[in-house]
DNA sequence: TAATTGACTTCGC
DNA sequence: GGCGAAGCCAATT
């Protein structure tokens, strides 16, 4: 069944396995292309509950290049970030807005 | 069915 | 610069 939030999560995995390595997004701008520019915390849900292999939840951090969760494991992530090619720090990534997957539908001035 | 939680975001103090 | 509160969406209990 296509139920709506069933929508919404098959949405936010196919565009966080549409990054491209070396990029990362934010939860707000996947969010965002999956048509609920508000539901970042949606997609944190999403990705806590992401059974899919094959979707780099490490690519997805939080606003302002902050780390975000990743189940309490910010160390791995920020090992797997700079793996990707990513300047991060012990809180953020410094590279992160040119590191930012653009996504969104409309530039914010 | 209703209420709570959660890997968020942003503004205010 | 750090802490707190409010707002939004979906999943879970």
């Amino acid at each position: 069944m296509t139920s709506d939030a069933d929508v919404f999560r098959r949405r936010v995995i196919a565009i966080v396995r549409r990054i491209p390595p070396g990029e990362v997004a934010t939860y707000g701008d996947v969010a965002d292309a999956a048509g609920y520019p508000r539901a970042a915390r949606a997609v944190g849900n999403v990705m806590k509950s992401c059974s899919t292999p094959g979707v780099p939840c490490h690519r997805v951090v939080a606003a302002g290049g902050r780390l975000g969760g990743y189940g309490g494991n910010e160390s791995l992530k920020r090992a797997l970030l700079r793996a990707e090619g990513l300047a991060v720090t012990t809180k953020r990534i410094t590279n992160f807005a040119d590191r930012r997957w653009r996504n969104r539908r409309s530039s914010r001035p």
